[in-house]
DNA sequence: TGTAGAGTCTCCTGCAACAGGAGGGTCAAC
DNA sequence: GTTGACCCTCCTGTTGCAGGAGACTCTACA
């Protein structure tokens, strides 16, 4: 029988640790005096202990180490065991270099640009949601903010309440940039259907599970820069786009005056 | 100026997450009532915000993000943090996949052998320790047993220690199994230097920085199949031996009756 | 103006696997 | 008898929140 301080220097393992796992009980003393409180460990218990140290070093956490060693009698359990475990493992690695490959990018960027991180891109999910939308070939940019209005009347005669929190977004169905005959769609979130109209038709819209989004600060006349990186992002981190992307407004003319306060969420559906 | 569950749900972040990013400084509200204590936040903060889930995205902690949105001003220092970065996740991707390969050899194993984890390998670290060692030609193995009354003798006589935990180990010369002649070596663990005699000398044995380590129960007549068990997971784990295996001695003849409760330790440096 | 229900607050606990340290008992040797 | 090494329990800290208790606060509706 040793004592704690010998037993873990004989293992190469912490007091501290040993002390754990008695207390977690995945690990107990031969024999603990009931008067000092002193722990005893014998050497037939040593191959246990390497067995739970050869298995926590392929990764398994000690609940696991406790479930196989207890509870797994069979081979074949734990080999489905495993074998979960693998997957898990190369998901973890997967995971792992698409980070590695974000980090190259952003350092990249740094070195051309020159930059700290302008525009950061995240990704995010976008629930489904109810709109009110309008969609129209409009001449320029300038009458586009014409249909606003349009549409909050039309919203109050019908006694729709837009969502909370508040998402308007426009989707550019062009795909590409024009300066004239622009075929836009307008959207407002809301929490109930209303009945259609000629000009605005309610629908839902289903949830996208991954965007890639980008705040853009400032006025519309450099959103492309915006637009841009994102577009650079999703083809360098090997994404693709999986649908039209939403510009979604959350200030601007409306309530600042200074156009440079102007703020606009840019998000790309993708995959 | 948004409250907190309005603000967590624009960009889908939890409240919880607001309030504990905070709680430890990384990004606190705009404003907050004196009386109510509720947190507002303006939209001006958002941009922010996607820095800081960007940054976390790619594996910072929120230390780290705190440190690179408050301190560092170049971007010279950050590209050479994010490097850093890289080059730590590398080597997590490099451990991973290790242990994947070694979840891999495991099921093979279990599934070759059906027994479960017969013998668990573990790494250990050697740690140098000063020994006395008696080198002799033998010639045959139940010779080897008279060697060490001998030993204790000789070392009685000097009135040197024995280190704790005891640490008695042998390593065979001749690197392959032989029935006669053997060319082997005792040591046991001292804690200081002797003076040399014709038989017995004493000598420094650098540490080991790894060592695969198994357990073999049962009398040495079976040992084989430990040895063959290490060395299989040696070179199926891609490490190379780096030096003559120990075999070091738990339980044996001295304090066990029953030959199948000795114990005897394989250490294998490898690297 | 009262109240219900949703939203918010702080504070506490829990997760994983220990490490570090305080404060106090135990053991063996000199 | 004392000293120093060893051991004990209990508490805190690590990371990034999640879950929940108990108590306010806000807004809408009757």
């Amino acid at each position: 029988m040793y004592r704690i301080g010998i037993f873990s220097q004989m293992n190469r393992v912490s007091v501290k640790t040993l002390r754990h796992y008695d207390q977690i009980g995945l690990f107990k003393p031969r024999y603990v005096d009931d008067e000092t409180g002193y722990r005893y460990y014998s050497s037939d218990q040593i191959p246990v202990l390497h067995q739970i140290l050869a298995l926590k070093k392929i990764g398994l956490s000690l609940k696991e180490i406790h479930y196989v060693i207890h509870d797994y009698d069979t081979t074949e359990q734990m080999i489905s065991f495993l074998e979960q475990k693998q997957k898990e493992t190369e998901e973890l690695i997967m995971s792992e270099q698409k980070r590695l490959i974000e980090i190259g990018l952003l350092i990249k960027q740094l070195k051309q640009e020159g930059e700290m991180m302008k525009y950061s891109v995240i990704i995010k999910e976008l629930p489904e949601v109810i709109v009110a939308s309008v969609r129209q070939k409009i001449a320029n940019y300038d009458e586009f903010f014409k249909l606003y209005p349009k549409m909050g009347k039309q919203m109050r005669k019908q006694n729709v309440t837009c969502a909370t929190p508040e998402y308007c977004f426009t989707i550019d169905h062009d795909g590409e940039y024009k300066e004239s005959d622009i075929d836009v769609e307008v959207c407002e979130a809301v929490t109930d259907f209303g009945t259609d109209t000629n000009d605005m038709l309610f629908k839902k819209i289903h949830a996208v599970e991954k965007a890639a989004c980008v705040i853009h600060k400032g006025p519309y006349s450099t959103i492309g820069n915006a637009y841009a990186a994102v577009m650079k992002w999703i083809e360098e981190n090997g994404y693709k786009m999986d649908g039209m992307p939403r510009e979604s407004y959350i200030d601007g003319i409306w309530n600042k005056e200074n156009r440079e306060e102007w703020m606009t969420e840019i998000q790309v559906p993708i995959k």
